[in-house]
DNA sequence: TTTTAACCGAGACGGTACGTCATGTCTTCTT
DNA sequence: AAGAAGACATGACGTACCGTCTCGGTTAAAA
């Protein structure tokens, strides 16, 4: 079912136009420079087609992300070879290495800052990333029961030692998103939550 | 001898209005609504005051929350009781309950976020912060002499496990600041970096 | 067909509300005291309407008085009862009347200074004035027709002799402008440049 | 007695600086465009020294004019060779060349719209000038009593006839300042007030 | 000779207006 | 009905000057 969303008669060339040219403006100019007028130039759009759509230059930049990740569709299937320690650093060093991409970059960290302040935009994007976050859950818990992570985990806490100071070094550029760190992050929250010692016969 | 920097004539009562008045319209009003003349205006100070002496309003507010800080100087050791893991969740539960405080939440969620595109504040900032965060260091490095924390820790990453969770949560909202994930993460992070069981002689 | 000239969407309605801003406000305060800011919020309109169709205030204040003019259009031809003198002094006795009002002379005054610094203005100038110019013109060319001024007159000399002085008197206010003031001038201008003695038959 | 006027103190370095500074900074971008801070500075002279000792930038102007003038004192006799006419070209002439001097124009340009709005200003001006008008008045005077001027002409008409077209002229950018036009005026305003004609014995 | 106070340069201050830019709404005409 | 175009009221931006004010430093008069 791909029929248009809230109306009948949106040009879909018109919604394209719009977002690439988001992409290619914040990418050049930094989200703060980028207001709906330069979009709606770009694009070759009048300013209300923009207005009618959405609410906010932020929920035009959440779709312009949208629309990146909606490429190859439904790849929300994280690496599961059994190895959760090696299946997580993967992960995490494609995250890091996500953030490296300029464009990615630009986009991602306007939309972040916008979301600290709009209450909306975040649930817009909650609701974007909710897929992927369960995902993450999903090969945690595969781990779990493969006896690499302790049961009583709290997966939660888990998913947040394992990406947020990843998110922190790259919002506030801290330090570089190297592998090693993206590994050393996934050692550490493992060892956090560690399965109990299995007691060996003596 | 601290004589006036950088200018001989600076007006420390125009100083002190505008960050004040910065302080009391970021509450009101969030960072993102207000303006140099806005806070020129409550601070009955003309708008060039502000300009000749801080570049950005992002400049502004890191100032206001410097000056924040400046009440009690000096109080910069962490408490030290012995108990590592005490400590520390007594450090992260005061942090999560700063950040409970709106009118210092609505000052450093503006300034980070514009932390994370001006890399010249960012600076300023970690300049600020640095004191801080040498404190916490020792304040592990004790605990690593005490036999609490395995020596091999990179106590920086110890740091991000501890900090990076609470600050991401805030930041998104992506949960509650309770005073028990506090010590989740406390707890969690000593358990990553606990010191090698000694062996007992049997 | 007058069609709107240089926009197909310029409003009315605040071109007007500007203009009688303009002359409300200069009657008030001066010329040199009123500014855009100021005429926009008078008129309940934006600043940017006002750059957007008037190159600076002068143009602004040459509309003004401009619109003065056009509430009787085509009402240039001069009085011509044959009496080229008395002609002559009504002219100059109601010009010297106009410049009595305040409000024509707040306007008019400030638009002149204008004139003298920025050329582009003074052509403006010249061309909203030049049918009224040519009027004069016209009704010197009759009474020079009907042998009451030298055939060799240069008319633009005459005009010279006629104007100035009461313009100079004006602007500098260097003494009344008295309808005697007006009648003298006229009398000396038309002996100036009387015809030549008839020949008379002895 | 060319004692200091005003203080017992005041530094002549400084006014000079400032006078001269005004010249060359009209001249360079038009009155309009200096201001007493770009005057001061290119002076190099504190903002307070004008302030303290000039009512105006249009009373330093007046000033650094007036000193133009004063260089070689007290020329103030017009030339009186006998031949009003030739005399009057002369001085009409070099009234018109004085014009066509940038740096003069400027200035004057400048001063004369400011006395069209400051009475004050206009004031101290006409003292200026008094001595001036006066000795044009004896000229015509003068040849008022060698019958080449009606004994009835109001001199001051006279001189409005002479040099109100060459001020408005000017002023305005209406028309070329050339001799003959100087030529013109003189011969008009001759004629205008030319002694009746000697009844000759038949 | 020493005081002392006006004058000086410098420039920060509270203000006002500038001319530009972007906002979000609106109207008009086109597709 | 939706779109491209762009005028509109609004209001913040950062700059430029205004005229006032303080700050040391330097003179030249008075003591």
């Amino acid at each position: 079912m791909t029929s248009p969303r809230g109306s009948l008669r949106r040009s879909e060339r018109s919604r394209r136009a719009i977002l690439d040219a988001t992409r290619a403006l914040v990418a050049e100019h930094g989200y703060a420079k980028v207001g709906i007028e330069a979009i709606a130039a770009r694009a070759g759009v009048g300013k209300q087609t923009i207005y009618r759509w959405w609410p906010s230059k932020g929920a035009v930049v959440l779709d312009a992300v949208r629309a990146l990740s909606e490429n190859g569709e439904g790849q929300l299937a994280l690496p599961d070879t059994g190895d959760l320690e090696g299946d997580l650093k993967q992960v995490l060093r494609a995250t890091a290495a996500e953030f490296a991409d300029p464009t990615f970059d630009a986009l991602i960290r306007g939309l972040t800052t916008e979301l600290a302040h709009d209450l909306g935009l975040a649930a817009a994007y909650a609701e974007h990333t909710a897929e992927l976050e369960e995902a993450k859950r999903q090969r945690l818990r595969s781990g779990q029961r493969a006896g690499q992570l302790s049961p009583d985990a709290d997966l939660d806490i888990v998913l947040d030692l394992l990406f947020a100071p990843l998110f922190r070094r790259w919002l506030l550029r801290t330090g570089p998103l190297t592998p090693d760190y993206a590994d050393t992050l996934v050692e550490a929250a493992l060892r956090a939550f560690a399965p109990p010692e299995p007691v060996t016969a003596s």
